[in-house]
DNA sequence: TTTAAAGTTCGATAACTATCGAACTTTATG
DNA sequence: CATAAAGTTCGATAGTTATCGAACTTTAAA
């Protein structure tokens, strides 16, 4: 990864909001992974209803929860698609493994 | 390491010239480290004349690049120690390790 | 002691960011 | 179709950041 990306990445992760959004996004994420391996899954599908549970645990309006989820994914940490009304999120490895072997 | 530390990091990290100081930086130490292994010593002194470097390597004015040093200190993720004109530069394995490890 | 080299601090400016509420769109449901 | 739920977009505002050059301090050298 160019250095430019890896700056905006860790752009995104500089607010701590949008840091605790994306740890919260990443751990369930974590969980439902090794749930899908004890189940002989390959992958997880990604969490449900990702926006709607950041509401309930930042304090923060819906509209600048909106602007920190576009900024993730801006950056290429997030996918995010559309199911019905809500939506479903998957954390992006290729950024997070970016992020991790940029320290050796 | 705290959230609100870990954004502290992230944000260091998170303007492209800071991004290449540090990177510059921290394969110097890398350096220096393999090199003091072989001699058989526990640990590198850091490098010298790190803000002189900096200065022969980015296209910034000497005030900014003062500034985005004081950035990553303040950050954390380095410790600079004056040696009479110039200053000897250590990059701080904690943060460092803090970094590394937010992503298990 | 004068001069130079190495950094720092200051003040200004332009650009970007976080945040909100209000108004909107889209999807589902009675 | 009317209503509600789930998000998005817009415009405003206050705060932060990157950058520079000029003036400064501190250390070393002639």
């Amino acid at each position: 990864m160019k250095a430019t990306n890896l700056a905006k990445v860790f752009k995104a992760l500089s607010n701590e909001h949008r840091l605790e959004l994306f740890q919260l996004i990443y751990s369930q994420c974590q969980l439902e992974e090794s749930r899908a391996q004890k189940a002989g899954k390959g992958c997880c599908e990604g969490i449900e209803k990702a926006f709607t549970k950041a509401c309930g645990c930042l304090d923060l309006s819906r509209s600048t929860i909106s602007h920190h989820f576009k900024e993730l994914q801006n950056a290429g940490l997030i996918t995010c698609t559309r199911q019905g009304q809500t939506f479903m999120c998957q954390v992006n490895k290729e950024s997070v493994e970016a992020v991790r072997s940029f320290l050796n």
